[in-house]
RNA sequence: GGGCCCUUCGUCUAUCGGUUAGGACGUCAGGUUUUCAACCUGAAAAGAGGGGUUCGACUCCCCUAGGGCCUGCCA
């Protein structure tokens, strides 16, 4: 039997990064079995759902690199299907239509709670009810007895039947609720695993039911740990970055994100950095832990520090803009495109990659304050002849420059400290900047001599 | 209130009855050094508490405490 997984979050604001993680295990899963990943909108609640979100959920899958192997199905989009399914059940007596009033349904929960047991309704074993009035169709549970549900997570979980309630399957306007509308849906699109958050993990008692009232046989459930805030309590706004796009504005890579990601609440061992290709390859849900854990955004960031520094430079490059432009610099892409390759190894994120760039992006002259133009003075007698030297230099690549630094330090027998500063002031006016060889050859030659000249022309 | 789930360094985790309880991030110290980072070396740091079971428990069972989820004609 050939594996399918799903994602089906519902779009009613952004999408949240717990989202994003279950959507990963489910297409690690999928792809580990050479099986299929699908997702599905579950937009049934219309009063809530927008296109705006739906957008933002496809988005966020697709920046992510986890877009579904078909078409997305919209769960709105299923309500005969999900009617035909209720109608059945009505039929086979698994379900009863309900005539009690909202008042009468609050009433009976408030009563029930203060006794502490769940209501049931008086129409549960009636058919005479007022045939003009709305009602409901609820699914019939059964009476007593246990249910009990293997999940790959969390083991064996079972529930006494009396402490499941009758929930309710089509509202009194004829509309699916979303128990229902699961169920039908995933067995409608060969779902075989249920993978999602252990907040339906009582759920899937009620829908295990409603699969065994349709005659249909259940998938196997798996119901993953939240992740919480850094404070332990469950992720919200006050948390920052809760939303998919709050991390890709922050400058993580999608492939640092599938990383990381699937490091919370899974592992291979000891091992903390790996391919998607490795995580496929070693994953296994059945290896999901149970307990919920915290988002670290240092951790976070090491992780993406790495993926910054394996990523392509042009793509790199192209990525880098937007932040640049975002941090208010020249967005000069030739500039930024030699740039990168010297200070990839020195940013966690895109933010900070575009501050690396910085420097090479300055227009001449430029500005310097005193502490550079005093190290500029009292170098000059020694930036001078560097001038030449660097004017002669054959090969305008980071090492060559490095060694030409040094081979012309040993010659005038001082050390760095004695020019060094004062180069790098007149190359970067102060800004952060990475080895001096990789400024030069950032800035490329003709730019780094032209710095060097607006320094030595400086008034003395 | 009721049902269900969870509990190893600050954080993410390894361990699947016998280990000096391992790794990673972070932290601290040292090194490197031309700014800021990065990098290298080293250190500190954990089985929530209490009962059992067992020759032997982080590992299995029970209780307590703490945390979480659900308890909707939301999903």
């Amino acid at each position: 039997m050939s594996v399918v997984t799903r994602i089906a979050p519902s779009p009613t604001g952004a999408m949240h990064i717990g989202t994003a993680r279950t959507a990963l295990f489910n297409w690690l899963y999928a792809r580990h079995c050479g099986g299929r990943f699908l997702v599905r909108i579950e937009d049934t609640d219309r009063e809530r759902s927008t296109q705006d979100a739906v957008d933002v959920l496809f988005r966020g899958l697709a920046w992510l690199g986890l877009e579904g192997d078909e078409e997305p199905v919209f769960q709105s989009q299923r309500a005969d299907r999900h009617r035909e399914a209720a109608l059945q059940l009505l039929d086979s007596g698994g379900a009863y239509r309900c005539w009690m009033t909202p008042d009468e349904v609050e009433a009976a929960r408030e009563q029930g709670r203060a006794e502490g047991r769940l209501i049931r309704s008086p129409w549960r074993d009636r058919t005479d009810g007022p045939a003009d009035q709305p009602y409901v169709v609820r699914f019939r549970g059964p009476d007593s007895g246990e249910v009990a549900v293997d999940d790959l997570v969390q083991g064996r979980v079972a529930w006494q039947a009396e402490n499941l309630d009758d929930l309710v399957l089509l509202r009194s306007d004829g509309t699916p609720t979303y128990n229902l509308a699961v169920v039908v849906d995933d067995h409608d699109m060969g779902v075989t695993h249920v993978i999602r958050g252990d907040d339906h993990l009582n759920n899937a008692a009620r829908q295990s039911l409603i699969y065994d009232a349709l005659g249909w046989s259940r998938p196997a459930f798996a119901h993953i740990p939240l992740i919480h805030g850094p404070d332990g309590a469950k992720l919200s706004k006050r948390h920052g970055a809760q939303a998919v796009a709050d991390y890709a504005g922050l400058g993580y890579l999608p492939e640092a994100m599938r990383n990381y990601l699937a490091r919370l609440g899974w592992s291979h061992g000891d091992d903390e950095i790996f391919s998607d290709d490795e995580a496929i390859a070693w994953f296994d849900v059945r290896d999901v832990n149970r307990a919920p854990s915290r988002l670290d955004f240092e951790k976070l960031a090491h992780v993406n520090a790495h993926w910054i520094r394996q990523a392509d430079d042009a793509r790199l490059t192209g990525l880098t803009l937007p932040f640049v432009e975002k941090a208010g610099l020249t967005a000069d892409e030739a500039r930024i495109a030699a740039a990168i390759p010297q200070v990839k190894d020195r940013a966690k994120t895109l933010v900070e990659l575009a501050e690396q760039v910085a420097f090479a992006l300055a227009a001449r002259p430029l500005s310097l304050d005193d502490k550079a133009t005093g190290q500029i003075a009292q170098a000059r007698p020694l930036l001078e002849p560097l001038r030449a030297v660097l004017a002669d230099q054959p090969a305008w690549d980071a090492d060559a420059l490095a060694a030409a630094l040094k081979t012309f330090a040993e010659g005038q027998g001082v050390g760095f400290g004695k020019f060094a500063p004062a180069l790098r002031a007149a190359l970067t006016g102060g800004l952060p900047s990475p080895d001096l060889g990789k400024v030069m050859a950032a800035l490329g030659r003709e730019e780094s001599l032209a710095r060097l000249d607006d320094a030595l022309s400086l008034p003395t």
